[in-house]
DNA sequence: CCACCCATGTAACTAGTTACATGATTTC
DNA sequence: GAAATCATGTAACTAGTTACATGGGTGG
């Protein structure tokens, strides 16, 4: 499993706590990959049984808070894991079953559904580059950022074509 | 959840074996989900407590062999879930976790898995377009031909993407 | 003082994976 | 007669989701 593996590049990252984390795992790796906190603290207490991680609690902060930070066994881990090979994931979108059921059935009217999800993918095309304006857009940018920058790139591909491919289904499926 | 409902679609479009099913749905809804046969019968099983498939022995095959029919029923809950609005879902890649990993603790050699990875986009794509020519070169195509042609549509654009992008990747980790 | 955000967790359930197990039929 | 494919399943484990639970701090 990789969660651990997400979680680890983090806190390698910038030590947090677990809100934290989940609060940065929306908004960065989130971009691809969604945890609950539930699942999130659960594998923070097992990482740390492992040795990966080790928390203290945080004066002055609230009542309970802890911060997490990689220890050298995690980076060692997260090093081991990075070059093993991992297949490249499918992409199980439920709509293209409901397509197919679609197509099998008849008409199920999915337009609609298919309209509302193109305006989704058109507003994360919006933020995406909205940082990549922000943070991508010098002239020169060094090795760490243009991998930062690869990683966007991914999305706004993603959501490029998702978008393209809405309007054309949204073509068809309207076509009287 | 929904491998119910992505199984109830391919056996409305033709009564199988379960057997029959985990081989069909690795051909077509699992170019985008992939499911193992134990879950297959599962499910199946699940789906019959509920009525929503039916099984019977067939005759003259081999020991053991169930043929599974969607009933009524299912068909119904087909219907009731394919309007039910769903979330588009993430392309969850541990290859992007793997290059935060990168750019936080220093290069991990990750440019010969993105190689590997090229070549079985490549390999995708040219079995994607092969279908593509096979069913779909016909000047006119019917309302489910072009359904069906739109999901085939996604895979293609989905692994063209994936391929443009891993060329970026490799320009970039391949710098001296 | 109320709502919202910070902050952590337990419990139960559902979904997906891996390992193990069995045996018949077809093809070379 | 050996190997590949057809055909079905159980068991144990790992990952992910949903519901519930608690309480402190901040801003209006």
């Amino acid at each position: 499993m990789s969660l651990q593996h997400a979680l680890l590049t983090s806190l390698v990252e910038k030590p947090s706590s677990g809100y934290e984390l989940a609060r940065r795992f929306d908004k960065s790796i989130g971009f691809f990959w969604h945890a609950t906190h539930q699942q999130i603290y659960r594998e923070l207490a097992r990482m740390e049984q492992q040795g990966w991680v080790k928390s203290s609690a945080v004066e002055g902060g609230r009542a309970g808070k802890r911060l997490f930070e990689a220890q050298g066994a995690g980076q060692e881990e997260l090093q081991r894991w990075a070059r093993e090979p991992s297949e490249p994931s499918e992409l199980r979108d439920e709509m293209m079953v409901k397509l197919r059921a679609d197509a099998a059935i008849g008409p199920l009217g999915l337009a609609q559904e298919i309209e509302r999800r193109l305006q989704l993918h058109q507003q994360k095309l919006r933020d995406y580059q909205e940082i990549e304006e922000r943070d991508f857009s010098r002239t020169t940018l060094s090795r760490e950022a243009q991998i930062r920058y690869l990683i966007l790139k991914a999305g706004i591909a993603f959501e490029q074509g998702r978008i393209a491919w809405s309007q054309d289904a949204l073509a068809i499926l309207l076509q009287e």
